[in-house]
DNA sequence: AGACTGACGGTCT
DNA sequence: GAGACCGCCAGTC
């Protein structure tokens, strides 16, 4: 399916030590609005090929994504995420304003 | 072909 | 800030 293609590829841009939103990765996939196809795309991925960053994905909250049907996969992808330096706070939660992938930076300071 | 489900997001209350 | 509802597309029964 070209549709995944194209989220792999996004997947694959995000850099060392830092995270993206289902959401955000959708919208520079041409998916826009449709989050629940990252998702769904990256199920498909094996964790062990390595290839893909998938554990740099998280939801719009921040938090890693639990699912009975990942087997405790979503417990690495945290612990894959605190070894490139990613500090998770006491409720499971990453500073997206401050991990977030920003592929196209809007203001140099934020006005 | 119809209906249900799913690693989610945004909006409303 | 937190919880509830709706919408999205693809895959499976």
């Amino acid at each position: 399916m070209n549709t995944y293609a194209a989220i792999y590829e996004v997947v694959a841009q995000i850099p060392y030590g830092q995270v993206a939103t289902y959401g955000q990765i959708a919208e520079l996939a041409g998916l826009a609005g449709k989050a629940r196809l990252v998702g769904y795309a990256l199920y498909q991925v094996d964790p062990q090929q390595g290839n893909i960053p998938w554990h740099r994905v998280i939801n719009a909250k921040g938090m890693v994504s639990e699912s009975p049907l990942r087997r405790g996969t979503d417990h690495w992808q945290q612990a894959l995420l605190e070894k490139e330096g990613i500090v998770f706070d006491a409720q499971g939660k990453v500073n997206l304003r401050q991990y977030r992938w920003q592929p196209k930076p809007i203001s140099p300071i934020g006005n």
